[in-house]
RNA sequence: CGGGGCGUGGCGCAGCUUGGUAGCGCGCCUGCUUUGGGAGCAGGAAGUCGCAGGUUCAAAUCCUGUCGCCCCGACCA
């Protein structure tokens, strides 16, 4: 491949965009990768179309490597498929519909679970046809509240999706490492920095997911990440270390105070401590939380206390993590419970009130907490886990901070930023009932497949490698990605652009994919700005050497610039394109 | 949905307070000069000032309405 800067459509930008924030949107427009049309929606421009396609290439081919079979669905598709699992609704207002002139409601894919559910229903009946591993890469539309960061999420956007279909858990287990070591490989290929999180999958129903996230500044995804062993997971599914029970013997015996007008944790702390010289913290204290549960296709209604260390927040999403499929909601309704006393509530009655207790895994037997009487005004101290209540089990639905112990090493926490470039999860049944998928058995029974789901966004890893590799100067690209291997300017006013063509087609008919600036009149100091930007990996000046038969070899990574004979210009630039 | 901001040649912006010839930089075109770090000089093309209504002799500028966009937050596979 051969490009010439004088024919190619690209147009570089001195400024920045108003309109850009992060690195990447900024660098790819003024680069000339990418232009905005609509919000959230983008035109690839041919050197963004070519670092396009070469994601898509290294993604293709790891799917493929796997065993996976491309297809591809159509973007437009009628309501009817997304009724059966009830998502044309549950989508809400994140789907594009639109009516044909029929008036017949179709939408744009945000996804297409269903579609492959339904093709290999469709195709498949026997057990012997399974596992099956079936990939697209498609185009989805998301009509997000706020598109943003340019391409890291737009409303329109390239993504590799894949489905397997297995026959029973272990298999699924199988597909699903095989995904897992195929991202690995994808995201190595293409230079990605990447921490592979712990996730839950929620509602969704399955079990076993990660995620890929690429730790950047700007990311909007926080997670935890442990720098001492390398544990990565969502907030949602960090595992809390539990200290261990210690023996109920010798422990003070709980007694109630007077406490009045300590409805929070500061005012209960700073009043206990003044007046009965008590020497306590909010972690020291025990805050019970009431919530309401109610479960999506039952009228059951459960209310429930959860109880954290009075230092620590309810972090919601961890609470709904944790009570999937239940879905919890704050309570309001105090006047039904009249054993519930607001701001005083504790724990030593709600065994005989019939509500269930879930602690946090800190709250373990023989610890001792500062907590709520049941009283207004009051409130009770040394009242010990495992002595003077028993809770019902553990919950994970305190906040998690930085500094936390690691549930894998034991060393501090941090919480960092990322953006999910992957995301690979056991799906389970789910879809499988919906579409009625069964494998017919060798006893002549149905079998009922299950499936795992797996993601790659196609174009927010472009997105993203432009967020990781870029300097002050411009892009960075790693060579899988890069528009070309070697970019060649031709700059002075004998016969160099004229050499740098040579070389170009020499080295394109060598195999090297070649841009070359052969604009004529344009400054040195414009062609290497260009250079710059636009971020090849290798670059080659024939420039103010010629006449010496000298040029200059540069690594666009590390700056390094080296004169090389213009006779031996072909094999050195074939070797640094190779290493 | 809440908060903040912005709509003026392809891009980035000034002008608006105090109404009167639409301006600057980049880019683009022509010519000459220049050629190792976003060149110089000269000439030129290009804008219904988001849209609609109003006030006025006169509106980019004032008033009313409306549409759109960006940023922060809420939300979100």
């Amino acid at each position: 491949m051969l490009l010439r800067m004088s024919s190619l459509l690209l147009r570089t930008l001195r400024d920045d965009p108003a309109d850009a924030e992060v690195p990447s949107h900024k660098l790819l427009v003024r680069a000339g990768y990418v232009r905005r049309v609509a919000p959230g929606i983008y035109s690839w421009l041919p050197l963004g179309k070519i670092a396009l396609e070469n994601v898509t290439r290294v993604v293709r081919e790891e799917m493929n490597r796997m065993g996976g079979q491309e297809v591809l669905f159509p973007a437009l598709l009628p309501r009817e498929y997304y009724e059966t699992t009830g998502r044309w609704t549950e989508y809400g207002d994140n789907i594009f519909r639109l009516k044909d002139r029929k008036g017949g409601d179709y939408l744009l894919g945000p996804t297409h679970e269903e579609l492959f559910a339904d093709m290999v229903k469709g195709e498949y009946s026997s057990y012997k046809d399974y596992p099956v591993t079936l990939y697209q890469i498609q185009n989805k539309y998301r009509d997000e509240a706020r598109p943003r960061a340019g391409i890291l999420r737009g409303r329109e956007f390239l993504m590799k999706d894949s489905y397997s279909f297995d026959l029973d858990d272990d298999g699924l287990k199988r597909s699903y490492e095989q995904h897992r070591e195929a991202y690995i490989r994808t995201f190595d290929r293409l230079g990605l920095n990447y921490k592979i999180c712990f996730a839950t999958s929620g509602a969704m129903g399955g079990s076993a997911s990660e995620e890929f996230l690429a730790p950047t500044p700007t990311g909007e995804d926080a997670f935890v990440n442990c720098h001492h062993c390398g544990y990565a997971a969502n907030a949602e599914a960090v595992v809390t270390p539990a200290p261990a029970a210690r023996p109920l013997e010798g422990l003070a015996a709980q007694r109630v105070l007077d406490t009045p007008d300590t409805p929070t944790i500061e005012s209960l702390v700073s009043l206990v401590n003044a007046r009965y010289g008590l020497n306590i913290t909010a972690a020291d204290t025990l805050k019970n939380v009431v919530v309401k549960v109610t479960t999506p296709g039952s009228d059951k209604e459960e209310t429930l206390v959860i109880g954290v260390p009075g230092d620590r927040e309810v972090d919601f999403k961890r609470l709904e993590a944790a009570l999937a499929p239940g879905e919890p909601a704050i309570f309001e309704d105090f006047h039904k419970h009249p054993g519930l006393v607001r701001g005083y509530i504790g724990p030593q009655v709600l065994k005989d009130l019939g509500i269930r207790y879930l602690v946090d895994p800190r709250v373990s037997t023989g610890t001792s907490w500062v907590t709520g009487a049941n009283e207004k005004g009051k409130h009770a101290v040394d009242v010990v886990a495992g002595r003077d209540f028993v809770p019902d089990g553990t919950i994970e639905a305190a906040e998690v901070r930085a500094g936390d112990a690691c549930p894998r090493c034991g060393n501090e926490l941090s919480i960092d930023r990322g953006i999910e470039i992957g995301h690979i999860f056991q799906l389970g049944r789910k879809y499988a009932d919906a579409a009625g998928l069964d494998a017919l058995g060798p006893d002549g029974k149905p079998i009922r497949i299950t499936m795992g789901s797996y993601g790659i966004g196609v174009s927010r890893a472009l997105a993203v490698i432009a967020e990781q590799k870029h300097d002050a100067l411009g892009l960075v690209w790693p060579r899988e990605v890069a528009p070309a291997d070697v970019h060649i300017v031709g700059t002075g006013k004998e016969n160099q652009v004229e050499v740098a063509v040579q070389l170009a087609e020499e080295l394109e008919s060598r195999g090297l994919r070649v841009l070359v600036d052969d604009r004529p009149s344009v400054s040195p100091g414009v062609k290497f700005k260009d250079a710059e930007l636009l971020g090849m990996p290798t670059i080659v000046v024939i420039g103010r050497g010629l006449g010496q038969g000298v040029i200059e070899l540069r690594d666009r990574a590390t700056g390094v610039k080296e004169e090389i004979p213009l006779a031996e210009a072909a094999e050195r630039v074939l070797a640094a394109c190779r290493d």
